[in-house]
DNA sequence: GCCAGCGTACTCGGATAAGTCATGTCCGAGTGATTCAGG
DNA sequence: CCTGAATCACTCGGACATGACTTATCCGAGTACGCTGGC
């Protein structure tokens, strides 16, 4: 039950997208992170197709956020890169076998699936609580500096 | 990302082990759920290797619980089957690339591993808050009727 | 000086291989119950 | 009838194929910019 190390770098990306104003290229940001650059696109695709990001071709293309940082929560991100299936899924074993539970009787959820959902659920509630802004901000504080803004003027000084 | 299936025949085992006074083989536990059996006699072996169960050798042999079931919590059984392993691993991208962040400003944690760790930590909290023996608890009351002392009778047959 | 058209270079996007891990299976080692002969 | 050992059948345990998914990569489609030529 890993998850996809894509995860880390597609959220990274969204958190230096919070700052610019001009699209960036994936070229661009697998450089910043020293990733492999195909790889990276394969997740910013992703990312687009969940609506995260806008994707704009031409010269001057890259990549850009819909909407706002702070509208953006880290689950989404999961979600864009994992997909929506959730982690466990009920095969209903308590209905197979000689001593099977007959399907009237299975009005309510397995006991098991409930915990497994109970436990997904939180973890899916603690992602939903923070937002890309949020480690924008973090990020900033750590640092003790505007890190998001040098990363800026690297981005102005790759563009030209 | 998603959980390996031997997780929920592992629960289920240990479920119906709770209310049993002599070992159980693994072919027995295979035939009650209409798995395969040397699958599961796999996701057994690991509960044993974490110490979940006893494995009782020879001719009467099978598999017992070590402890009381509200001793085992689901997050034991998820982590025997899963491995301790954490889902998401931090690769430090920030310290990596151009302007990667000097290790001496990363004192804390990245942001971002933060974030997922907290998730994941409040998974495993919800997994931890349940046993074995709630479990085996609800599904007699989802039953209404003692569905386990059933089992355990045919469990009986099943070894004359 | 201004505008239209064309070429070009840069971007994303989906289709395509390789590696890794979960899934599923098999046969050998070990052990407790049974049986059978002897006292 | 009791005791003891040898036998036997049944159990687990780890080593071995198979398939799916993550990881990684490539080449083609599309588009905005910049240049050139004409007005």
């Amino acid at each position: 039950m890993r998850m996809s190390g894509g995860v880390e770098w597609a959220v990274h990306c969204c958190v230096v997208l919070t700052d610019v104003d001009q699209p960036v290229p994936a070229a661009t940001l697998a450089k910043l992170h020293d990733v492999s650059m195909t790889y990276l696109a394969k997740q910013m695709q992703a990312l687009a197709r969940a609506g995260l990001v806008r994707s704009v071709q031409g010269k001057a293309g890259g990549y850009v956020l819909t909407r706002d940082p702070d509208e953006i929560t880290v689950l989404d991100v999961v979600v864009a890169i994992e997909g929506v299936e959730p982690q466990f899924v009920c095969t209903e074993i308590r209905q197979r076998g000689p001593l099977g539970t007959p399907p009237e009787d299975c009005r309510t959820a397995c006991p098991v699936a409930k915990a497994m959902l109970a436990a997904e659920s939180a973890w899916r509630g603690a992602l939903k609580a923070i937002t890309i802004g949020d480690l924008g901000r973090e990020v900033n504080r750590g640092a003790g500096r505007d890190a998001l803004a040098t990363i800026r003027t690297w981005f102005g000084g790759e563009a030209a």
